[in-house]
DNA sequence: CCCTGATTCGC
DNA sequence: GCGAATCAGG
């Protein structure tokens, strides 16, 4: 692979976004971590820190060169970090969404098949869209209110990442409405071995018989 | 241990 | 210019 115009953009528009190298090189493909952050440096912007605390700066130091938003031709994609530009940014988004409305997180085939879990069944359904489907699905899972206000916390910490940027360590819970462009993975630390975060973990692995005390008072 | 970016240096 | 190896943190 070589740094091509239209990477070296895609590299550019993902680091003015805060995404990691990591994240870049695996969206980029054909590169390592290292590759991207070798050639953040040689393209000068790496360091986006506007202020040089010990005053070293004299007069000298126009350059433009660290963010440079210049010679772009028009549709600047956006060189500020733009915390949630949705879908503006560029990104190659192979989205290889599987129409089913809210089938289980299906692991990407890419790294991580989700190991078969012994018992309990998985029970992953979007907590916040509750999308398509109306009439109840798979009836509900209810957690307790705590855990559900747990979601909700952690769904405004997820990494909100896509397909591509799964590991076999980061968690795989969908969030929001896999048939629009505001759909992403939870992407938390997942738990050792499990295909999710901690939080994520609890409401997908429920003991059976929890699961049924739950109906029963429903 | 997992991850991050920064640097070095042979290619 | 490139990026693996390495370093230095969190």
């Amino acid at each position: 692979m070589s740094w091509t115009d239209e990477r070296v953009e895609l590299l550019k528009s993902m680091w003015g976004e805060g995404k990691s190298a990591s994240q870049i090189a695996k969206a980029l493909g054909g590169v390592t971590r290292n590759a991207v952050i070798g050639k953040v440096h040689r393209l000068g912007l790496s360091n986006r820190t506007a202020a040089p605390k010990t005053g070293e700066e004299k007069e000298a130091a126009p350059a433009p060169a660290a963010a440079a938003p210049a010679p772009q031709p028009r549709p600047a994609p956006a060189p500020e970090p733009a915390p949630r530009p949705a879908a503006a940014a560029p990104e190659p988004e192979p989205a290889p969404r599987p129409a089913a409305p809210q089938p289980a997180p299906a692991a990407p085939r890419a790294a991580a098949p989700a190991p078969e879990e012994p018992v309990e069944r998985p029970a992953p359904r979007a907590v916040s869209p509750m999308p398509p489907n109306g009439p109840q699905p798979p009836q509900v899972t209810e957690v307790s209110e705590e855990a559900r206000r747990n979601l909700e916390e952690v769904e405004k910490k997820a990494k909100r990442l896509n397909l591509l940027q799964l590991t076999e360590r980061t968690c795989k819970w969908p969030i929001g409405d896999p048939a629009t462009d505001d759909f992403f993975f939870c992407g938390l630390p997942s738990l050792g071995g499990k295909p999710y975060c901690e939080a994520h973990v609890q409401v997908a692995f429920q003991p059976m018989s929890a699961r049924r005390d739950r109906s029963r008072s429903r």
